[in-house]
DNA sequence: ATAGGCGTTGAATCTACCT
DNA sequence: TAGGTAGATTCAACGCCTA
C-alpha cells in the first residue's frame, strides 16, 4: 500500500480498501485530498432497523403512506450525510460521479444540488442487453442514470474533451452512453459459482468516466467499493485509488481481483489533448523571431488586408490592435480567433498564420 | 367545447384551453376527473451570459421570465404546489408524465415521490439531433428525462403493452426512446417567422406516451400547455384534452394549431422512423470493452506496427490519431479505412480488427 | 427534375489566464 | 477581486438556391 501525507494530516490509504462504514471512514480522511469520487450507493431502501434511522419505535404505529415518507426521509438523511463527507474530501477542482436508478437518483440529484455540488451533466447508461420486463406491466428498464458534478458552482474540473471525442470516432461525446451490462468473464463469481455482487458495473463504464475526467496519477475514491470495479479500472489506467467497503465478502473478492489487474503501458495511457493544453505563443513572437516581417500584409478569407506592425499588432483601415481584435472588428463579431482568421503569402500561396505558430511550438519543444 | 359534469361538481372544460395560472386553475377543477396528466414545467435553466457557436452566431437561448426562479427552494415550492394540485385531479387509476432536464428533474422526481405518486419508469428521450456543446467543456446534452408515475403505490394504471410493442417493431418497448427534436414544418412560427415557443416538444413523443398510457376517450390534462402539442396529439388520437396556459400569445398559437388538427389523421403525425442504420461502432469502444488492451500492438499487411492508446487512438513513430488517420499517414494516402487496414494478434494469428467490430455489432443488436 | 452546396438552428446551467 | 483579453469551439437536419 502506498500512502501519502498532506501537511501532517492523516495518511491517505492509497491503492487499498478500507473496511468500514463509508461515512465514518470519509470523515477520518484528510480533506481536499481526492480528485474524483465515483459512487454507486445502495438504493434498496432497506434502511429499516438499519443505520441512520433515529426512531424505530414509531414504525408500527403509522400507516403506509407515513411510513413511506419516513423511509424516503431516512434515505435522504443517509444520502446527505455521505455526500457531505465526500464533498469535504474533494479537492477544490475535484468532481463526483454518482450512479442510480429511478428508485433513488432523484433524491441523490436533489441532495447533490442542495449540498453545493454543481451538476455538469446527467449521463444515461443505455444498456444494450437489459433484463426484459417479464410481466409486461411497464417499460423495459433499460438504462441507469449517472450524475457528474463539480465541487461547487464555477469550480474548475477535469474534462478531457479531445480524448472522449477520440473514443467516439471523432464526434463529440454525448450524454447517452450505449454499453452492455457486466456479464461473462468480467462478472465475478463466488465459490458456489453465483455472482459475487448483485450490481457489478462494467469496466467499460468506469473506463469512459476516468479517461474523460481524470489525469494519470489522480486519486480516485469509491465509497461503495463493492467488488472493486472502480479500483480495477483506476489501476489499469495508472490512477491511484481508494475503496471503502463494509462487507468482508466483497472486500475479499475485490482484493483477489485487484491483485490480478495489470497497469497499461505508460504511453498507452496518454490521451489526446486539445490545443488549450499547448504552450501559448504570443503573435508578437512570430515577428520577433523573423517569421513575419513588420510591414508584411496579412489577408482574411475574403482578401481583406491588414499590415503587421513591429509590436505584433495589426493595422487595417482605422482599426488597430491584436490579430483577434482587428479580425473581430472587421467581422463585426464579439470575438475572433486571429490565428485561424489570418493568412500570409509565401510563394504565391495563402498560408494560415497558425502554421507558423505550430512551427514555433515544434522548435520550442 | 364539450363539457362534462361529475356528480354535480364544476364542469370539466374538455377540449379547450383555460387561461390562467395552472395551480389556481387546477384547484378549481373537480377532483378525480382526469386520466392522464402530461406536464412540461419550467426547467429553471439558470443561464448566465450569451453563448456563441464557433462561427460566432449567437444561440437563441431560453431567456423567458417564466423559466426564472430565485432559488432551488422557490422552485421546489412551485413544484410541490402544482404536483399536489395535479394529483387531486387524477382519477385513482390515473397517471402522470413529467419531462425535464438535469436542471430540474431531480427536484421534480423527489417531489413526486414525496407527494405520494409512485414512479413506474423513468424514460429517456434520446435526441437524434441535439444541439452540440459548442465550447467543448461538457458532454453534449443529448437527452431529456421523463418520469411516469401512478397516483399512488399499488394503484392500477393504463399500460398498452402490445400497442407499444407493435410501435417498436414487435420488440418490448424500452425506457430509452430515440426521437428527433421538433424542427421543420412541425415547429410553429410566429408572424415574424420566429419560433412561436422556445421549447416545443415533438408530437412523436406525445404520440408514444398516449398510445402507451391512455385509452380512446380518456381525459388528458396539460398544465403547461404552451403551443399545445399535448392537445394536438390527443385530438388526433381521439382523446379528450384540457390545456392550461397563462401566456396569451401561446394560447392564440395553440388555438390556431388545434383548429387545423384532424382526428385520426395519422399522416399529420410526422413520426420520423429514421431507417435503422447499422449502429456505428467507434474504434474506442473496442478498447473500453476490453476487446483490445491499451498498449497492445496492431499491424498492417506489411508488418508495420502501431500501439493502441486508452482513448482509442493509435501511435506509430511520430504519428498519432485515429485508426484511419494513422493508416493514411503510413501509406501517404489521403484516406484509409482503418477497419480493414489493421490487424491484431491472437494465438499467433493475425486477425483483422473489423472482426471485433462485427462481434460488437452482433452483441448490440 | 434532381443532386449538392450553403446557411440556419436547436431547453445550454459552455473559458482561462493575467494584471 | 474584478476586469480585460487571448483564443478555443459544433452535429444533424432542414430549407433554399444553383448547377
Amino acid at each position: 500500500m502506498k500512502t501519502m501525507t498532506k501537511s501532517g494530516a492523516a495518511a491517505l490509504p492509497l491503492n487499498s480498501i478500507v473496511s468500514g462504514d463509508c461515512i465514518e471512514v470519509m470523515r477520518s480522511l484528510p480533506e481536499a485530498s481526492v480528485d474524483l469520487i465515483f459512487a454507486d450507493p445502495p438504493y434498496n431502501l432497506q434502511l429499516k432497523g438499519d443505520l441512520h434511522r433515529p426512531d424505530n419505535s414509531r414504525v408500527d404505529a403509522v400507516d403506509d403512506a407515513w411510513d413511506k415518507f419516513d423511509t424516503f426521509a431516512a434515505y435522504d438523511r443517509f444520502t446527505r450525510e455521505w455526500l457531505a463527507a465526500a464533498r469535504r474530501l474533494l479537492k477544490p477542482h475535484g468532481a463526483i460521479w454518482v450512479i442510480g436508478s429511478y428508485h433513488n437518483i432523484f433524491r441523490v440529484g436533489a441532495a447533490l444540488q442542495d449540498a453545493g455540488y454543481w451538476i455538469l451533466n446527467d449521463v444515461v447508461w443505455r444498456k444494450s442487453n437489459p433484463m426484459p420486463n417479464f410481466r409486461g406491466k411497464r417499460l423495459t428498464n433499460a438504462h441507469e442514470t449517472m450524475i457528474w458534478a463539480s465541487k461547487s458552482e464555477g469550480a474548475k474540473y477535469t474534462f478531457n474533451y479531445e480524448a472522449l471525442k477520440a473514443l467516439n470516432d471523432g464526434v463529440q461525446m454525448r450524454s447517452d452512453w450505449v454499453l452492455p451490462i457486466c456479464t461473462g468473464h468480467e462478472r465475478l463469481k463466488d465459490e458456489r459459482g453465483e455472482k459475487a455482487h448483485p450490481t457489478q458495473k462494467p469496466q467499460s463504464l468506469l473506463h469512459r468516466v476516468m479517461v474523460g475526467c481524470t489525469k494519470p496519477g489522480d486519486v480516485v475514491l469509491d465509497p461503495f467499493f463493492g467488488t472493486g470495479t472502480t479500483g480495477a479500472v483506476a489501476k489499469m489506467l495508472g490512477r491511484d485509488w481508494i475503496g471503502i467497503e463494509r462487507d468482508a465478502g466483497y472486500i475479499k473478492a475485490a482484493e483477489a481481483r485487484l491483485a490480478k489487474v495489470r497497469k497499461y503501458d505508460r504511453d498507452a495511457l496518454v490521451v489526446s489533448t486539445s490545443k488549450r493544453a499547448e504552450p501559448r505563443i504570443p503573435f508578437g513572437q512570430l515577428v520577433e523571431r523573423g517569421l513575419l516581417r513588420p510591414g508584411e500584409m496579412l489577408v482574411n478569407a475574403r482578401g481583406k488586408q491588414a499590415k503587421v506592425r513591429a509590436d505584433g499588432t495589426l493595422i487595417a483601415d482605422d482599426v488597430r490592435g491584436s490579430i483577434h481584435q482587428v479580425g473581430a472588428a472587421i467581422e463585426g463579431a464579439p470575438s475572433c480567433n486571429g490565428w485561424t482568421y489570418w493568412s500570409f503569402s509565401r510563394d504565391g500561396q495563402k498560408v494560415p498564420i497558425d502554421l507558423l505558430r505550430q512551427q514555433l511550438r515544434a522548435e520550442l519543444g
